[in-house]
DNA sequence: ATGAAAGCGCTAACAA
DNA sequence: TTGTTAGCGCTTTCAT
């Protein structure tokens, strides 16, 4: 039987309103008393009892709160599901998750939008935002009034999060080339899509992606690198021109949206050979395609798995007072071709 | 705040203790009377909190029984980190997990380890074991006496059981054959190495492999089939006799264990050309053979969800008194190169 | 057949 | 500064 406040309180001969004091560091216990209780307890090595916890606490439920910059981007859904089967599993201890959702990356649309979270008062916060200054601080601000805050997806760096919970971008650019060198030999003319150059993700991909190959010896030459903003117009656009004006290009690399846009742009003229087209994650449309056999593999990082693991870190963390290891989570990178796409 | 007995109780003008006994089908109330607390029950929709539940509970702790066939089997030890995971999540609600390892597939020994289980009186259980009459109603027996049974990895089909938590091994074979047809369009010659002839879930394995290679139009002959029973020793030499006899063999099917047999067999001799590898899950052995290239790709199945997952659909099932979707969860079909091999 | 009460581990409000 | 008490939702025991 694990040991409980009762056994510390009787062991350190107090009462048990004064060991929850000193362990949750509340102010009128003399620090001689704080101190014997605080060395009893780790001695016997006490652990807060969840169901305990959120029984008793069950007249102030806890709220998390997430911020997505989810609108108009399908790839966010699955995150938000792993969110929600979070909830789901968490409902009987009083947790509910609200999710906040952005359209783009406009710095100053998060700005608010991070302000809007930090007014709400929540007991913890998942953010997916950007890596500029302004939002570093924002975010440190609602850390110094003590919520603990995961960054999901894309991590916000040196800033004083807990922990980062989402993929490797650079692997997954690497593995890319991997699979790549397996299925080929020949020299590649690359098409390069990007969804901004100012995402660091993105940018990592293409890096991994580049350095794999020349790791296999794959020999090969980037033709063009262009930015599809994520959106699917865009992208046809810029790509169809690129190709009328490359013929010699023979693959594409989608590091992020757009994925349909690039492929109608592939597939809307008949071409000498085939372009063979690789991409990352499985939204709906690029599952589709990879079905039809237009791209070869697409590779994905587990979005749901991020949603859900991101807020139980929050509550393990609220459950055990911060006395929790605060690893980051690296979702691993799922290789996909039409096989296995649908699991 | 969701509805609670005390509602339920208030509502039907009784006394907790009767919505307690109605809720457990305990004998001592009025037939009436439970009909009336029944039905605000569902019309309230309740259903018990499980922090409440857990902590009443506390003094008869919930405990799982698991059975592995694991001795000597590196592979389910990723699956135990998965129960163990469980067990450490669900310690503060009084779960504790214990797993019962035997050596093999063999029917007597696992008859025995299911009494063993049985005379243990866990609360529920995870079984990994054979598909044969006997051990079918040796399960069923404990099913009835009212003890959720989950199959793990390997399904027991026809049975009570309340779930099965494993791969679709066809599938497994087909994503193979499809990963393989991306790498190369030559005919293939081929050695298909089984566990044993007799496990299911090895021959489902082959049979998606074959059916995916004529489904995409490559040409193939099975020179060979042979039988590792997942033993280094045996597969090396049984690997190596049929290499020699049949030179033209180019691409190697493992569907099981021997892995390490069956490549230091064909590295223990220069090749005039390379001979491919496949195999499927990746145990450290297995792990190592890829990166260094001997293997061409293994295919997973995420053996530690499978444990995870197992112990917490049973803890599941108890805290909503069966109340429960029994859904089978069917683990992924994971592809590992050399660059994701570590994830 | 049913109600009342105690207690699981923890927190918060109130007393002292 | 510290102890006492009530109560979270549920189960179990005892009393009626």
């Amino acid at each position: 039987m694990a040991v409980t406040i009762k056994d510390i309180a009787r062991e350190a001969g107090v009462s048990r309103g004064t060991v929850d004091r000193v362990l949750h560091n509340r102010s009128g216990v003399k620090p001689e008393v704080s101190q014997r209780v605080r060395s009893i307890a780790s001695e016997m090595g006490f652990s807060p009892n969840r169901a305990g916890k959120v029984l008793a606490a069950r007249k102030q439920p806890i709220r998390f709160g997430c911020l997505l910059p989810s609108i108009g981007n399908p790839f966010f859904d699955d995150l938000m599901m792993g969110f929600h089967l979070a909830e789901k599993e968490l409902a009987d201890f009083g947790v509910s998750v609200d999710i906040l959702q952005v359209k783009s990356f406009d710095k100053d649309i998060h700005l608010k939008a991070i302000a809007k979270m930090k007014a709400n008062n929540y007991q913890g916060l998942c953010i997916t935002s950007i890596d500029v200054p302004e939002v570093k601080e924002a975010i440190d601000a609602i850390i110094a009034s003590g919520v603990p805050v995961v960054t999901v997806n894309t991590d916000i760096t040196a800033t004083g999060r807990m922990c980062y919970v989402g993929p490797d971008y650079y692997h997954g650019g690497r593995t890319a080339a991997g699979l790549l060198s397996m299925i080929t030999q020949q020299e590649l003319s690359l098409l390069v899509v990007t969804g901004s150059f100012n995402i660091k993700g993105h940018n990592e991909r293409i890096k991994g992606f580049t350095e794999g190959l020349e790791e296999h010896g794959i020999p090969f030459e980037v033709v063009c690198t262009l930015e599809s903003l994520d959106d699917d117009n865009h992208a046809f656009v810029m790509t169809e021109r690129c190709l009328e004006k490359n013929p010699m290009i023979n693959t594409i690399f989608i590091a992020a949206g757009g994925v349909k846009g690039v492929c109608n742009a592939v597939t809307d003229k008949p071409r000498q050979k085939p372009i063979r087209i690789m991409s990352f994650d499985d939204v709906p449309a690029t599952k589709a395609l990879v079905k039809q056999g237009v791209i070869s593999f697409t590779l994905c990082q587990e979005p749901r798995q991020q949603g859900y693991v991101s807020i139980q870190k929050l509550f393990s963390y609220l459950m055990s007072e911060g006395k929790t290891p605060l690893e980051d989570t690296i979702t691993k990178t799922i290789i996909k071709i039409p096989e296995n796409i649908e699991d």
